[in-house]
DNA sequence: CAGCATCCATTCAGATACTG
DNA sequence: CAGTATCTGAATGGATGCTG
C-alpha cells in the first residue's frame, strides 16, 4: 500500500497531478499545450524536414510541394511561439531565413515516435 | 557503418520507413492516423475517462459536464471508428451503453503520456 | 437513457495577389 | 527570398429540440 498518496483514488496510467483531472479542454493542461503546438495540417511534417536539420523557407516549401506559402508561414510562426523552432534572419540580399528546432523541438522526436508507433501497430 | 541500410542518408529519430518521408499529410501516414483518432477538442478527455474504466454516456457526460451531448455522442463515434473503444448496449428499460478501450484504446496510455510529459516540461 | 436532426458562429485551409 | 493581405469554401463546435 505504499506508493498510494493518501486520499487519492488509483488513476491508471495517468500522472499524479491535479491537471490529470481538468473537466474541460484547458490550455494549462499538458496535453493541450503539446496538441496545441502540433495543431492543424502539415504541422508534424514541417517538424519532421526540421528534425532532419535546419532549413530556409524554401528548402521547407520544396519539400513539402503542396503546401502553400500561406500555410507554411502561419505553422512556422505557430511553431516558433510554442518555442519548437527560432527563426535566423540573415541580413543583406537576396534575404534568407533559415529555420531551426529548439532543444524542445528536438524533444518532439519521441512524442512523434509515440504517435507514429500507435497509428502504425494499431 | 553499421546499422546504416544502404542506399539511404540517416533521419534522425525517425523510423526508416517509405512513410516517413511523405510529401503531404496521407491518410496513411501513422502519424496521420494516431492524430485523427485524438482530433477535435474533447477527444482526449474522453479517453481519459476510459482509460479509468468502463463509463456510460451519462457517467461521461457528468465527469464532462461542459461537454454537450452532440459533441459526446461525436467523439464516442469517432474512437469506435478508429477501434480505440467498443460500445455495448445493453437490451431492457432504460436503455443502458457503456464504453470501454479495446487493448489497441489503453495503448493510448502511453502516447498521451508523451504528449503529456512534452507539454509539462517544454 | 442515449442518442440524432437542425441551425448558427467560428475556425481553418487553400487560392490569388501583392511587397520589403 | 520570404513573407503579408484578402477572400472563399469546408470543417468544426456548440445550442436547441426531438425520439426509440
Amino acid at each position: 500500500m505504499a506508493h498510494q498518496t493518501v486520499g487519492h483514488v488509483v488513476r491508471p496510467g495517468l500522472p499524479d497531478d491535479p491537471r490529470a483531472d481538468v473537466a474541460a479542454p484547458t490550455p494549462s493542461c499538458p496535453v493541450e499545450v503539446t496538441l496545441a503546438a502540433l495543431r492543424g495540417r502539415w504541422t508534424t511534417l514541417v517538424v519532421r524536414e526540421l528534425l532532419r536539420g535546419e532549413r530556409t523557407f524554401t528548402e521547407l516549401a520544396q519539400a513539402l510541394p503542396a503546401l502553400s506559402d500561406k500555410v507554411l508561414a502561419d505553422r512556422l510562426a505557430q511553431l516558433a511561439r510554442s518555442g519548437v523552432l527560432v527563426r535566423d534572419r540573415r541580413p543583406g540580399f537576396p534575404p534568407r531565413t533559415s529555420y531551426r528546432l529548439t532543444p524542445q523541438g528536438h524533444r518532439l522526436g519521441p512524442v512523434l515516435q509515440a504517435l507514429w508507433d500507435w497509428g502504425a501497430e494499431g
